[in-house]
DNA sequence: TTGACATATTCCCATATGGGCATGTAATGT
DNA sequence: ACATTACATGCCCATATGGGAATATGTCAA
């Protein structure tokens, strides 16, 4: 088999750079595909193709407006990412200490 | 092109359910192989590939005793994934917000 | 209708993937 | 030295990928 589909859930879909810096652009609010296609100077079927992706994950919404096509971020989509990551908030805290300690213990003896 | 290696960073490695799911069990101490391999069930050629991509990106120490090698989450590492995902944090509060305002609105029309 | 504009889709292709299986390698015990 | 344990790697392969270019679809304007 091969690597899972980027269209199954949000994390395979953020692992894409390209897909990031979308998002990050969609946050600012409202956007059609044009103004995407200006902002961050790919093509604009790439654009298409990623914005479907981010779509099927629901990572985006999206809404006609003549022939305009507005997306917008679906913030709501990320809070699993976010919320796995913060599993390991406690540890890197913890590890971030003893970092600290073991420094202190250094300085102490010399 | 395809798409990025996942060697190249944390996002793309993490888009691997699998390798979340090592990095989950090594959140709660260090391990050798063997015993992931036998907690989770995958193939031993299956765990080591993913760790050795997981040591890449630097998700993961490793330290050998014996013949046993010993993994350990580098939780530092999740942080870079933890803070893009916060970007979009004070996003769907906001919008969960609306989605109530909505909520409200409608009540009260009835 | 016709044409221009805005997006989406299709096709082709080089490349990365992850699983399965076999095999290689390092450390230990005898 | 040799067998055993514990991992790591290599190879093969079916499959998903994302880019580029061309083309299709949909909407509005005259």
């Amino acid at each position: 088999m091969a690597r899972a589909a980027t269209t199954s859930d949000a994390f395979n879909a953020v692992a894409e750079p390209r897909r990031r810096e979308i998002l990050q652009f969609l946050a600012t609010g409202e956007r059609s595909v044009g103004e995407i296609v200006m902002r961050l100077g790919f093509e604009q079927p790439s654009v298409s193709k990623h914005l479907r992706v981010l779509l099927e994950v629901k990572l985006v919404d999206v809404r006609r407006d003549g022939r305009h096509m507005l997306y917008r971020a679906n913030a709501e989509a990320i809070r699993p990412l976010h919320e796995w990551t913060s599993r390991f908030e406690r540890l890197w805290k913890h590890q971030l200490l003893q970092v600290k300690e073991r420094a202190e213990k250094k300085k102490q003896m010399e």
